[in-house]
DNA sequence: CCGGATCCGTTTCGATACTG
DNA sequence: CAGTATCGAAACGGATCCGG
């Protein structure tokens, strides 16, 4: 019996090459999760798993690989604890950030279960590439 | 027995009243048919069937469900062939173009599987909002 | 504690066949 | 042509456990 690749654990829908730049935000979590990577501050597991909507430990973990697997994300250990891990965007991840903001203006316009501050609503619409440039900035001074 | 809610079909994830807007897009489907509602010309069943990523007819007709619930997307009877429907977007759908541009230029950009020509890329990073308003304005002017 | 893997019942998906 | 019924397959997700 061949040992290559028997016993991996497929990471989700048949592995890495999805045809479909979408097709990688085909579910419930994988968008939330680069939101919240870019925009709410979150970078370790436990920020993602405590808060959100209650994503389980599980999915949680798939979804962070199939991310990083596209590129989208990087893990790194944390230097002040030993036993925790970073998550950040890469520049790939981090050009998500204007459909990121378009869709946070329209889930505020329109759904008013989710709470946006009406200050970040209006940069959005009238500065939003300084905005952009912004966060990167941010996300940027953060990793190092 | 009650004849309340015993028979009826749960469209999906237990109903409309969903509480995180974009919980909507959660799914593999959802934003394809946004889009190509609004930048693909589609307009009947028949169209999303054919083309897109080979979707089955009971899906769509789910997620078109789903989306007119919402109040993303509206259906009517197409005039001139009796036994078609027209699907169209809303305004609260077609609020919606903004993020999927972004989302389509970023395809474009790390996906090299997505066909998009570079005019239609460049005119996204150029004068995003005149485009905007132009496919609104086409989608309003097909839809009377 | 922390990131994450395993188990396993439940929900949802989706290919095909079918109906008005 | 728009949409529904069926049903096996896949994904989800809660509980629990594990190595560091």
């Amino acid at each position: 019996m061949l040992p290559s690749m028997a016993t991996q654990k497929p990471a989700r829908r048949s592995e890495c090459p999805i045809s479909y730049s979408l097709d990688i935000f085909g579910d419930r979590w994988t968008l939330l999760v680069v939101r919240d990577l870019a925009l709410a501050g979150k970078k370790h597991f436990r920020d993602f798993l405590d808060s959100d909507e209650g994503i389980a430990s599980n999915i949680l973990a798939d979804r962070l690989k199939t991310l990083e697997c596209f590129g989208i994300v990087t893990r790194h250990p944390d230097p002040e604890h030993a036993s925790k891990v970073i998550y950040s965007l890469t520049e790939k991840g981090m050009d998500l950030i204007p459909a990121l903001l378009e869709l946070v203006r329209w889930g505020a316009k329109y759904d008013d279960k989710t709470p946006v501050p009406r200050a970040f609503v209006q940069r959005i619409e009238q500065a939003r590439d300084q905005m952009v440039a912004e966060v990167k900035a941010s996300l940027r001074a953060k990793a190092t």
